[in-house]
DNA sequence: CGGGTGCTTGATACCGATCAACCCACGTGG
DNA sequence: CCACGTGGGTTGATCGGTATCAAGCACCCG
């Protein structure tokens, strides 16, 4: 981590375009503005710990986070990456005062830091703000329930023909996609470890995806569909 | 399903002591009685399906439901089991239409059913209730992020240990457990096959678990730890 | 006593983790 | 300019864990 200052205008608009912002009347909006604070950090830098008290929640402006939980032999395993616009820990806001996960920057970060005392005290007043809250919330347990069912229905190649998917633009037949993050980032994105990734793809070869680098080529998003 | 109903006073009594119910000030509280009604379902009832339209949702008062998806092949995979206290598709309350995922009582159920529209018009009203929802939105996630760690991190005799010791009375040297539901239903929630729950089982016996039929007896807490 | 249901046990197959070696692109310094 | 190291990725061989299929068992309730 380094400084810890006020929101440059730049941060500022991607900050107000984020969606737990983006729902909010003007008066909430200047309020959680007014919180938020920026912060950096450089990859692989640890930005809190499973266990510690938990002061602030965040919200990803630019770069990539993972959250991760620790076995007793030390084996990590990703529970969710957030890129720009997510935002992270915001379940502590009403639950207990520590830290239930890891995160660690994947790669050079910047971040909007709220406190939560403040902003819990905020929500009381304010139900935009609240209401972006249940909104956040919500979504993430959507997903969550999402990559558990994934998990525990789909093999390697299907996570991520069906990671692909959700990346092409909708109606497309064919597509071509530039993965935002390094492959084993998606790896554990997916619960994969590096290797299963790199079979995963050449087992979609077959179904016309082609692989260079983070530049993914798809020939025919109804194949994929099949897998 | 049968009949839909006021509660009557017993399950009122059970509904109150719920945790989306116990935190609520007097006014919110009979708002939200006034919004329950009840609901019966057969073991083995479907209470909705993925992709329909998502008109209620609902809070256990007695019974197990299972919530599950299906994948393609018709394979369905345990997401969550809930039981009395647990409230399921309330995350519905601000995001799409649409149920998603599958919901079946894994025995006789009593529900209280809640009004989506309803609920929600009441939580832009009244900050206890908003505060309720997002204390139950956040301890789900939080549980469901468990559920990603754990099914990504524990083998099948540790999931089960694991379980059991959330089970045990705290600080206990020795235990015994009545399961509240079939094991089948158990090996589900732990993202397992009936077969692979009957050998984890197997495989503890040699860290003191006796298992006969329901009734599970734990020589040694400390042991179950070390798995 | 017969039949159903839930559970266990055994045999097998498959999938993915792990370990090890190698490859490639890149940057650095002699 | 080349030797070297480093980090990310691939490939191959092996192992372990769990699903799956099939059969048998225990209990409950008519």
């Amino acid at each position: 981590m380094n400084k810890l200052l006020r929101l440059n205008s730049r941060e500022k608009n991607i900050l107000v375009k984020t969606p737990i912002m983006a729902s909010l009347g003007p008066s909430a909006l200047t309020k959680m503005l007014d919180l938020a604070t920026a912060v950096n950090y450089e990859s692989r830098d640890i930005l809190f710990r499973e266990g510690e008290e938990a002061e602030s929640f965040y919200c990803v402006l630019s770069g990539y986070v993972r959250l991760y939980r620790l076995n007793k032999d030390g084996r990590e395993a990703d529970i969710r990456i957030c890129g720009p616009g997510d935002t992270f820990a915001e379940c502590l806001l009403y639950l207990g005062p520590n830290y239930r996960y890891n995160a660690q920057a994947a790669e050079n970060v910047t971040l909007a830091r709220f406190d939560i005392a403040r902003v819990r005290a905020a929500a009381e007043q304010d139900v935009d703000i609240s209401r972006a809250i249940m909104q956040s919330l919500a979504n993430h347990l959507l997903t969550t329930m999402d990559c558990v069912a994934n998990d525990r229905l789909q093999t390697a190649p299907q996570r991520v023909a069906h990671f692909l998917l959700t990346s092409c633009p909708k109606e497309s037949t064919s597509a071509s996609i530039r993965l935002p993050f390094q492959k084993s980032l998606l790896a554990g994105k997916l619960g994969l470890a590096p290797e299963a990734l790199s079979r995963a793809f050449s087992a979609l070869r077959r179904a016309g995806v082609t692989v260079r680098g983070r530049l993914i080529q798809i020939n025919d998003v109804n194949a994929l569909k099949q897998i």
